[in-house]
DNA sequence: TCGCGCATGTAACAGGTTACATGATTGG
DNA sequence: CCAATCATGTAACCTGTTACATGCGCGA
């Protein structure tokens, strides 16, 4: 049973109690985001193929007036997950635009390199602060592991980037290095 | 004129100068194919249509007997690539499927959980090593900044990552924190 | 001469985003 | 009563991967 990426990320939040696709998006919109986004296109469509192969079923309502449909795992869905969590092979996957631009950074002239490096160094700090001061709050009522792992890591990863555009940066500004870099533009 | 996500790349890479898309799609594997790949499917069509917007042409031929098809930059294809480089946003998208198991590790066992994070650890540990091996010393010959720059990047993140892994699995280890997880599967 | 790597390309498919359509409920 | 937000869904579009088709040149 090989899951699709969006269904493990649709069982791994009803793992946690039953959800409906509204709220399965919002809370994946302020915590896996910044390393498995998700958008209604495909969660939505996802839950219907995952109930039509049994791994999850209709919860029953027991909620307030709104019009909601809730799902729940199954004993099935639950061991899809359980298994998918455990096998070996993942890949992990880093789409950086900011790093493309570094590496083709020698055909600016110095300044505007600097500038590409600027650029990703308040990127990476953004990200960290926005962790540290938007979500984190939300995560403080979580109690599993899983969560707090993973916002740690996001937050430590971006303080590292940001720490070593800043060491680079010195770098470049001192001009010690002799790396090459295009002649200004005139 | 907004640049497709493989133009940016075929457009950097032929900065250096005239490259086939056979060439360009080697130099990319063993390059940003960690932040930014690219397959024949996206290069070729490509390549016609940055033709056909005249950002790049047909480099003259004085090769080989092997058929081949080398495009250059125009002036208005450097000049669309420096102005990408310049310009602002950009988007830092992070797709790390060990770390959404991470973040729902704790429907898992300690164990299981120990497990998910040993395997991060190593596949850090190992990007780190290949491209300290096999990348850096092809990247030997390039006299450009920009490469040398991203694989800094690349070996100081993934060595980060990994020794994040490992402080994480000490933590776990040692049981001293309070985390949450699942009980044993019986 | 046989197989591998060079080299160019296409077609089919899978995955994902955006925009839209629709309507209910709630708070100001 | 109006706007925002809850809530579900679909269709069109765009991107990207995989697999395939084709053929040449070079070394064993």
């Amino acid at each position: 049973m090989e899951l699709s990426a969006t269904a493990r990320v649709v069982l791994g939040m009803l793992a946690a109690g039953p959800k409906s696709g509204y709220e399965i998006k919002a809370i994946v919109d302020r915590s896996t985001r910044f390393f498995w986004a998700a958008s209604y296109g495909q969660i939505y469509p996802e839950l219907r193929r995952l109930a039509a192969a049994g791994l999850i079923a209709e919860a029953e309502a027991a909620d307030g007036p709104r019009r909601r449909r809730r799902h729940r795992l199954t004993a099935r869905g639950r061991h899809a997950l359980a298994s998918w969590l455990r096998d070996a092979d993942e890949l992990h996957e880093l789409r950086d635009e900011a790093l493309l631009k570094l590496f083709f950074a020698g055909h600016l002239d110095r300044a505007d390199a600097i500038g590409v490096l600027e650029r990703k160094r308040t990127a990476h700090a953004d990200a960290a602060r926005h962790l540290r001061e938007e979500i984190e709050p939300l995560a403080a009522s979580v109690e599993r592991y899983g969560p707090h792992a993973a916002l740690r890591f996001g937050v430590a990863f971006n303080e590292f980037a940001a720490e070593w555009c800043e060491r680079e940066l010195a770098e470049l500004r001192n001009g010690r290095s002799n790396a090459a870099f295009a002649a200004k533009e005139g």
